[in-house]
RNA sequence: UGCCCACUGGUCAAACUGGUUUAAGACGUCGCCCUCUCAAGGCGGAGUUAUGGGUUCGAGCCCCAUGUGGGUGACCA
């Protein structure tokens, strides 16, 4: 095949919000596609009208986007095949189901719901799989045409159901899976293609629209295995070739060692919370795609283009991955330290303006602080939402010293060395971090007190806490007032 | 219960179609260094081919069985 006739796409149904799993499968298209200059698509897969979500389709191709996907046709990008939501595909639909009709390749079912629910308990009080058993078992042509008349008499809407060969083997070579093959008899009988409601099920779209849209790959989720040997039969008979299958692992979670559903609670499952607090979207789409993809070097910090470039679809693993949150963290802080301080001190600024640590019009000497505050935490930051908790020492009014610290602080030195501290900064013109610094160094020439006995009971005594970050821009950022007075009540309080 | 699939350390995984692998690398973990502390960073350690058979001169890689785990069994996609 020509790289040029690369086609692949992306197909979710709005739903909701683009779950980590979806964006996955987004990606390995993506990467696929970009790797081949191939196109890459988007199709909304809409014919579930009762699921779909207000906001769904925006919202999907929103959060795409901040991961830094594009694509070439979508919804939103009209193209040569288009339309691209099924929803206003059904004047495509319709002749070819007539043909399978015609060709008595389908057939209209009468059964309803309550009927096949009672089929199913009854075959699996037998112990048999549930399936569905041709209701027209037995009959002649005129039979069966008057019993479909009896139903219609009856107001009864039919669903439209594909005829599945009897005993025949449907197999592909997967691109991620080798060979797989299903026998017909296997895959639960006569599946419905067209609802009661008209619309056409989502395996029958699928084969229509990749078909119609010159799909050349499709690689989806493990979960869809079982309906490729379907899919392969509409194709059969339809006289249509199949493009190339990839089924990817699925991505598990490390609790259950099950699929990542929506209801696991342990996890973050979807693009757009990590985006609210304050992930990057190259650390998630770099973590994404090493998850169930592995580079060939021993490296694991990529950018995007790197991705395409180096990008093979062979080297797709074959077994579930569980999430690792604390990977994500890790790949997230290498984002953060590495970024331009400009994307960091944005993210990071609104996460404080959020959480209500910074007023909603910060003015200039604001974000002045702000931005000294975020560089001080910036090393250690692993998704911006972290600082508002990082930095509550600069928010909020300390507690007492107690414990641990306040036995730091118990001895005789470390009131010489506060009173001391206390009596200089007050007199320094610049109360910045340079300044501070030699403060202190100042201090230790002076008194001969160093190290631990000489630091510890400053940052104790102007944070109240015994770990930190770097001390004088702390002191800095804390401001001389507030630190004096931190100091004065110290002192107050070991002098009892 | 049927069908399909997977199984390398706590986690993600490499090892091209069986052969310099005493099984890479990364996260995590532990220790040391740096250091006023925390973090970051640097250095180092521990830890794995699910089990049992077979094929082969040689098996993590091939075959069979067992086990474990997952997916699917919708008028959802």
């Amino acid at each position: 095949m020509a790289k040029n006739s690369i086609r692949v796409r992306y197909a979710p149904s709005p739903t909701g919000h683009l779950h980590i799993g979806n964006a996955r499968t987004a990606i390995f298209n993506y990467l696929f596609a970009r790797h081949n200059k191939g196109k890459f698509i988007i199709r909304i897969e809409d014919t579930d009208t009762k699921r779909n979500v207000a906001d769904g389709e925006k919202s999907q191709l929103d959060n795409l986007k901040w991961l830094g996907l594009d694509w070439d046709e979508g919804p939103d990008k009209p193209g040569e095949y288009g339309p691209y939501r099924q929803s206003e595909r059904k004047s495509i639909y319709t002749p070819l189901i007539q043909k399978l009709l015609d060709e008595d390749k389908a057939y209209y079912s009468y059964r309803t719901e309550e009927e096949l629910t009672a089929d199913r308990e009854e075959q699996r009080a037998r112990g048999v799989m549930p399936h569905y058993e041709y209701e027209y078992a037995g009959m002649t042509d005129e039979e069966i045409k008057q019993s479909m008349a009896e139903s219609e008499a009856k107001g009864l809407k039919p669903v439209i159901r594909f005829r599945v060969p009897k005993n025949t083997e449907y197999a592909w070579d997967d691109i991620v899976k080798g060979h797989v093959s299903f026998n017909s008899d296997t895959i639960g009988g006569d599946f419905v293609i067209v609802k009661r409601d008209g619309m056409p099920t989502y395996n029958f779209a699928v084969i229509v629209d990749d078909h119609e849209m010159k799909i050349s790959h499709v690689f989806r989720g493990d979960d869809h295995v079982a309906n490729t040997p379907k899919q392969l039969m509409m194709y059969e008979a339809f006289g249509w070739e199949a493009p190339k299958f990839g089924h990817m692992s699925l991505i598990t979670s490390a609790d259950t060692g099950k699929k990542l559903s929506k209801r696991d609670e342990s996890i973050i499952q979807f693009i757009e919370q990590y985006r609210d607090l304050g992930y990057l979207p190259d650390a998630m789409f770099n973590f994404i795609t090493l998850l169930g993809w592995s580079p060939k070097g021993e490296d694991e910090i990529f950018s995007k283009q790197q991705f395409i470039k180096m990008y093979d679809e062979n080297r797709l693993s074959k077994s579930p991955a569980n999430f690792d949150n604390k990977k994500l963290e890790w790949i997230n802080n290498q984002y953060v330290k590495s970024s331009d301080e400009d994307v960091v001190m944005d993210l990071a600024l609104r996460q404080l303006i959020a959480k209500g640590n910074l007023p909603k019009q910060p003015d200039a000497k604001t974000i002045e602080w702000a931005r000294k505050l975020i560089n001080v935490y910036k090393q250690q930051m692993s998704y911006m939402a972290q600082i508002n908790e990082m930095a509550s020492v600069f928010f909020n009014e300390p507690e007492q010293i107690d414990g641990e610290s306040l036995e730091e602080i118990n001895n005789d030195t470390a009131p010489v060395v506060l009173k001391e501290f206390a009596e200089r900064i007050s007199k320094i013109d610049i109360f910045d971090k340079v300044e501070i610094l030699s403060t202190i160094k100042s201090i230790q020439k002076d008194t001969g007190i160093k190290g631990r006995k000489l630091w510890m009971p400053i940052r104790i005594a102007v944070t109240h806490e015994m770990h930190g970050p770097e001390l004088p821009e702390s002191i800095e950022l804390i401001g001389r007032e507030k630190a004096l007075e931190h100091i004065d009540q110290t002192l107050k309080q070991i002098n009892k």
